[in-house]
DNA sequence: CCGGTGACGCGCG
DNA sequence: GCGCGCGCCACCG
């Protein structure tokens, strides 16, 4: 167990219920790193497509936008179904309501 | 060891 | 409330 700073990312998000999402703050700070929202989400763009039991399309920005790498529409679409696959409701502009969906560690 | 990179966050106007 | 700009921390070559 490593246990690096990526390993810690994908537990923490695994960690996270269905249904609920979180931010990449979050996740930072749960690791013990409240500046370093920016790996979380590199952690996240770093994971190989075998290892689909990270639940990625969990973690969300603070405003609860689905920020996605690039900005590529298409992964914003998919991240979209996914979320709504688990009853979350994602406005049309991928913006996600964390007073309402925000999972509280 | 050093520089560049990056699915972000926060402060300011 | 929105848009722009700077800063942070960890991984890779």
């Amino acid at each position: 167990m490593a246990k690096n700073f990526f390993e810690k990312v994908y537990e923490f998000v695994k960690k996270i219920p269905y249904g609920y999402v979180t931010s990449y703050g979050h996740v930072a700070t749960s690791l013990g790193s409240p500046r370093a929202a920016r790996q979380v989400g590199w952690a996240l763009g770093a994971m190989p497509a075998s290892l689909s039991d990270v639940p990625w399309w969990r973690v969300i920005n603070s405003r609860g936008y689905l920020s996605i790498r690039k900005d590529d529409p298409n992964a914003k679409n998919i991240q979209r179904s996914f979320l709504e696959n688990e009853g979350i409701i994602v406005d049309e502009n991928f913006v996600v309501d964390l007073k309402k969906y925000g999972w509280v560690h």
